[in-house]
RNA sequence: GAGGUUGUAGCUCAGUUGGUUAGAGCGCUAGAUUGUGGUUCUAGAGGUCGAGGGUUCGAAACCCUUCAUCCUCCCCA
């Protein structure tokens, strides 16, 4: 039977506290967006299932939540109802059962957009867009069905500049939210493409590039052993293994791949982009937070240039709390050619649970009510109620309490709902036209008269 | 999709080998205290032990099923 209300697997409601809390992320990273000229952009929750499907490799297809039609029992759709779920059985997709999907990123709903309206924009059109996604995974620590993404992405222009200052939008923001511990980890996915090149063909990039991807977890023996079991003989995994033990400094790291990988073109392109970005990112911030890291290959397939991925610091043990990079040709899979593009995404729920663990939120984020009038009793929350118009007509937050009780319980709303100050209209201060303000943390009171009350009072 | 963990009061959790009427702390309500909270003291309310079935003279405990939760793998933010 189990009457008692509950919500769907892997969502979440946030109570005042933790929305104040996940406002102060938003609010920093939208002021971020938009101080390097980056404009809104919101699209609908849902998207024609076509939009999405193929766009995000086979696992992705498989996490796309799936919206059920309308009318599938009207008598005149039961047919196709049917033969659309022998298919659905059979692991196709069909369009009499399902038509919509949600949405499952940012960056394909841009791409839709901006194959939608290419006519109409000003190229580059910069874009940032804060909105919630939803993936069909198994909720586990970092991991929700439902979460937001703050997505920011250049479309129109080729500029390694960009890259530049999307690494610049990482810093700042991890900065302003006193993340100053987080790794931006980049690599290209030309220098991926070489080494495939180099050792296998580029058929077997997508194979390579998922067995790498795990070297930090599961070390390099392991990696081996992957690689192996994919197909890859032993000298091409010799190289592979001459590859991922390229260390030290960036500029090490960029030494030694040239000598590896320099020789073939797409290798120099994309140790040449890594080259460009690491050096103009600004000094103090390559090589400390911002690591070239030759092992990072990231799922998304659409990927063609640099990529990025945040980490949280390591001792949160989270993973990405971010990530993007550079497609030539998104829109293209929308019919529209030619428009290349790059961005980067912050997910917000993991840098909320970073945050958390660090004990980062600011003091500031928890006030609310900032003064609260005391009720005593009909004349005289009548005098308090105009008093606390007055007030927040002065940007003062108040709040008069609902009914006339006693003292005690008012004063433990106040404690609770850490309001810091109290003000008291009882009869005498009617009589006088005062009011009894009162500071809950120190416990120093005064009397002054309700003309004075003002904003600078209660601070 | 595969594997595991936990589910007892509003919250955090005890509960012995299966044995009478299921406990604690915090919180809540009321009083001590009719215009001054946080401290203290006293009293009180609050449970179909996640749900359903089974074993048993007897189940919160053992078995099965189911749901939820958290975690790991896969993949990702």
């Amino acid at each position: 039977m189990s009457n008692k209300p509950s919500i769907p697997q892997g969502t979440r409601d946030f109570g005042p506290e933790e929305v104040r809390k996940r406002q102060y992320i938003f609010n920093t990273i939208r002021s971020v967006f938009e101080l390097y000229g980056f404009q809104p952009l919101e699209t609908p929750a849902m998207e024609n299932m076509e939009t999405l499907m193929g766009k995000y490799g086979e696992e992705g297809d498989k996490l796309i939540f799936k919206i059920l039609n309308n009318g599938l029992n009207d008598p005149k759709n039961q047919d196709k109802s049917r033969s659309g779920f022998e298919k659905v059985m059979e692991g196709k997709n069909s369009k009499d059962l399902t038509e919509r999907a949600l949405k499952y990123d940012l960056t394909i709903p841009f791409a839709r957009y901006v194959a939608m309206n290419h006519g109409q924009l000003t190229f580059p059109f910069k874009r940032y867009q804060i909105q919630p996604v939803w993936r069909a995974d198994r909720p586990q620590r970092g991991r929700y069905r439902e979460f937001y993404q703050c997505d920011a992405d250049v479309v129109g222009s080729k500029s390694l500049l960009n890259e530049v200052e999307l690494v610049n939008i990482y810093n700042e923001v991890f900065t302003q939210l006193g993340l100053t511990g987080y790794e931006l980890r980049i690599n290209s996915r030309k220098i991926l493409a070489a080494l495939a090149e180099f050792c296998g063909g580029a058929d077997k990039m997508i194979d390579i590039t998922t067995a790498i991807d795990k070297l930090d977890k599961i070390g390099l023996d392991k990696v081996k052993e992957e690689l192996a079991q994919r197909g890859l003989n032993e000298e091409q995994i010799n190289t592979i293994e001459k590859y991922l033990l390229i260390d030290g400094s960036n500029e090490e790291k960029l030494n030694q791949i040239e000598l590896l990988l320099g020789h073939l073109e797409i290798g120099k392109q994309g140790i040449e982009e890594l080259e460009i970005v690491n050096r103009e990112s600004g000094p103090g911030l390559a090589g400390s937070n911002l690591i070239i890291d030759f092992t990072l290959a990231r799922g998304l397939n659409y990927y063609t240039g640099i990529i990025f991925e945040a980490k949280a610091p390591a001792t949160v043990k989270m993973g990405s709390i971010g990530g993007g990079g550079r497609y030539d040709d998104l829109t293209g899979l929308f019919g529209v050619p030619n428009i290349p593009g790059v961005g980067i995404s912050f997910g917000v729920d993991r840098i909320y649970d970073v945050l958390k663990d660090l004990d980062l939120f600011p003091e500031g984020v928890y006030t609310g009510t900032q003064v609260l009038f005391f009720n005593m009793g009909v004349a005289e929350s009548s005098k308090a109620f105009s008093t606390m118009q007055l007030l927040r007509k002065q940007g003062v937050r108040c709040e008069l309490y609902h009914e006339q009780a006693k003292m005690d319980k008012q004063f433990k709303y106040a404690e609770k709902k850490n309001i810091g100050f109290i003000v008291i209209i009882g009869s005498t201060e009617v009589q006088n036209n005062t009011g009894v303000v009162k500071n809950l943390k120190t416990g120093t009171q005064q009397t002054v008269p309700l003309a004075d009350l003002s904003n600078k009072l209660f601070i």
